[in-house]
DNA sequence: TCAAAATGCAACCGTGAAGTTGCTCTTTGT
DNA sequence: ACAAAGAGCAACTTCACGGTTGCATTTTGA
């Protein structure tokens, strides 16, 4: 069975909704640009300066953690948090797929209008 | 004044949000994995099929639109819908930067290792 | 030992997202 | 001319999200 593009893209999404729903928050988006250097930090450092709460802040990286963005180790009194690169791949994919299907089709047009 | 990757990559995040959130749901997300190839249909075309209510399929087409994923044109007594790659492509970049950044770390760390 | 730090947990509130239903309007095709 | 197709609009319901507050728990460090 050759899988149609679509199929093919289609196959991939309910994860990739799953992440892009964790990524369509400034303030989690902002989390995430915060740890992207690799670095582990605890929710008192990741709320600190922020207008939020402790709480919300909380209830954000949870929301990433459950999308896998990011995961989490205790650490004695204090939970610390870093990024986890593969769902961020994962949806690079989904989006080079996206793109490629529509540059084919571009390509397409193009040899059209040309003949 | 050189921006660090962080600010360079929170400087996107506004717009890229809106993108995100607007791909974080596996309606939309089927919605753009039909359209990726480029064509123009319609909303009872992209309904048909589908489990949800024409009107339910119309508002996903509309979040969509104001998030500039998808553009639409009022064809006689329908509206066709096409996708616009323009969003596709700026959340491209921005994974892209975060992706770097993170790549950065591990060059850095391995070459600590290595050490 | 004990106060302060860091977090977790639970209840609560307001708002908007998601979806449906019902109606109207315009366009199309016969 | 008129029925059917396609879509827009508005009202309504449900429910999850984002956020706060208050309190309990664990850990740390002096």
């Amino acid at each position: 069975m050759a899988a149609s593009a679509q199929t093919r893209i289609a196959r991939r999404s309910p994860n990739a909704a799953v992440v892009f729903a964790a990524l369509g928050d400034p303030t989690r988006l902002a989390l995430v640009a915060r740890l992207c250097d690799g670095s582990r930090r605890s929710i008192a450092q990741l709320s600190d300066g922020q207008s939020l709460t402790r709480q919300a802040i909380s209830k954000h990286l949870r929301v990433l953690e459950s999308a896998r963005v990011v995961r989490s180790e205790r650490a004695g009194r204090e939970s610390l948090f870093v990024l986890n690169p593969q769902p961020i791949e994962d949806i690079r994919n989904y989006i080079e797929l996206v793109s490629s299907q529509w540059d084919a089709t571009l390509s397409r047009l193009k040899a059209f209008v040309e003949k």
